[in-house]
Parts: C-alpha cells; structure tokens; sequence
DNA sequence: GACCAGGCCGAGC
DNA sequence: GCTCGGCATGGT
C-alpha cells in the first residue's frame, strides 16, 4: 500500500498520542497495536512511537501538515514554559510534556463539537464514525475522510438520526447548509470575540461549542471551552465553586492568551482523576 | 430506573 | 437580560 507508507517522517518532540489525540478534542483516530491511525484530509496517517520513546515515526502526512496540526512551534513552547510557572498547573504541565492542542480541520471540528453537546466521548466517536462511513469518501484500510459540508447539508434529516445524532440530527443538516452556502465562515485569524459571534450564528452551536471551534480549529489561543469537567477543575484551583461566567473570567484573568492551553490540561488531570478514584486533585493542587 | 455525558434551544419571566 | 424544561441515545 504504496500511499500509506508514503511521506515518511520522524518527529522529534514530546508527543503523547493517547492523551492529545484521545482526550476529548479530536474523535477520529483509532489505536490500532502500537500506533494510532486517522485521517487528515483525504489521507490516512499512522503515527507510532519510535522503539526510544523519544520521537513519533509517521506515515502519511508531510513533516509541514504533521507540525501543523500538532501546533509543534515556537508560539506553543513560549506557552508552556509560561504556564509551568503558574503554582498550580505546573506540576500538572511538567508531568505532561506530551500533550498539546490539536490545530485541526474547521469543518470536521464543527460538525464534532455541535455532536459533542450533551453527549459523551465514547458515543461522539462512535456518531462520527458512522457519519464518515456513510457519507465520507472511502480510503484505504476502511478509513474514511470525513464528508464535507455540502455533502452533510444534503443529507435526509431521518438518516443522520439512524447514525445516533438524535436531536442533533437537524442541527448539523442546517449548519452544514449555512456552512456549504459561506454565510457562515469557518476562518482563521479573527479574534476570539469575532469568531465566537460568527460560530454561534450555527443552530446547535453555542458559546462551550464555539470555544471549543474557535480553539482547536480557528488558531483561537485564549479560547476556554468550559464544560462540567472544567468547571469542576476550576473550582478546585479557586478554591470554591464558580458559575461558568466567573470561571471565564476567573480564566481570563490568570491565564490570558495561554487559556486554551491551560484548559486542556485541567481536562486531562481532571478526567484523568475521575477515572482513578483518590487521585481527582489536580497535581500540584493545595492539601485543603 | 435514575443519572450522566466536552449543551443548546425556545418559552416564560 | 435571566432561568428552566426538554431533548436522543447509550453506558453505569
């Protein structure tokens, strides 16, 4: 399979691919063995840990699109060195080297986060699966890319119910239409505040999914997607319980542009904790 | 058989 | 502006 094993690359940087790739932002890749395989744009990549630990050897994908989607640059090293100097995330931070922020597709990111809403990780993936096998274009090794917004927006509304979006179903049919038509742009580079009022201009897509849009598709690095997960870390780093607008703010405040970072490792120390019963506290967090 | 899941929408104040 | 009930579905 000449064009899987094309475009050969070794990555050179702390990547961990359970944790990025299977931590609520991205619903698509499958550990298969050792490696993980996706799909980014129409192309299957398989991404496995070299025998060292140190590196990522992978197939599929160009070293530009494998540093993009990974956010492997400067701008994201500067955004970790200063959240490892904040005194509660930065236990958490250096413990986990590996786990970044995905720069992903925004159209794929849209239609997973409007499926995310009041719903949980293990259905997501399985919804989405099913809307690639079905309306996406087949690749090689049963993978699918996922189908775009012209092809959803087509689609009859009783058939994206039988995949399992239930009463979503209609919500990604007209956002798929406003985004196939352009009156809904899905661009890189507006501010948070911008992209947020176009994002939310989409039925099924409020301020948690337009965050999340905006910070794993749109380059939005402030962005805070909050959810019930987060809302419980933030409390524990307050120190008391907050409403979503005082956590906002709460992040706003302390964390500033390096938010969306920050929250991305509050989800996964905090998930992390719910699924190790004892160990919820975030690491580094005050005894109380 | 509740309760929960990376919430949103529309109705009623 | 705000709160609140309803909502498809599948797993604990």
């Amino acid at each position: 399979m000449g064009r899987l094993l094309a475009g050969s690359v070794r990555l050179h940087a702390p990547l961990d691919l359970a944790s990025t790739l299977h931590g609520g932002q991205a619903f698509r890749w499958r550990r298969e063995g050792g490696a993980w395989q996706g799909v980014l744009g129409a192309r299957v990549v398989e991404l496995r840990p070299t025998s060292d630990g140190l590196g990522i050897d992978t197939k599929g994908a160009t070293r530009r699109a494998l540093e993009s989607y990974f956010r492997l640059e400067p701008a994201d090293a500067a955004r970790r060195a200063r959240l490892a100097k904040d005194p509660y995330l930065g236990p958490t931070v250096a413990a986990n080297p590996g786990l970044r922020l995905l720069r992903q597709e925004p159209w794929e990111a849209t239609a997973a986060f409007l499926t995310s809403a009041n719903n949980n990780v293990l259905r997501i993936e399985g919804i989405l699966q099913r809307v690639a096998e079905r309306w996406g274009t087949p690749l090689e090794g049963a993978h699918h890319a996922f189908p775009d917004a012209e092809t959803l927006g087509r689609a009859r509304e009783q058939d994206l119910r039988a995949v399992g979006l239930g009463y979503r179903a209609p919500f990604l049919r007209e956002t798929a239409r406003l985004v196939a038509k352009g009156d809904v742009a899905l661009e890189r580079g507006a501010p948070l505040e911008d992209a947020r009022e176009e994002l939310q201009k989409l039925p099924g897509v409020g301020p948690k999914v337009a965050d999340c849009i905006a910070l794993f598709a749109l380059d939005c690095d402030d962005a805070f997607p909050i959810d019930r997960w987060i809302l419980r870390a933030v409390a524990q780093v307050a120190g008391r319980e907050l409403a979503p607008r005082e956590a906002a703010a709460f992040a706003r405040d302390r964390w500033g542009g390096d938010a969306g970072l920050a929250q991305q490792f509050l989800f996964h120390a905090v998930r992390l904790g719910a699924s190790a019963p004892g160990t919820s506290r975030l690491v580094g967090a005050p005894q109380r």
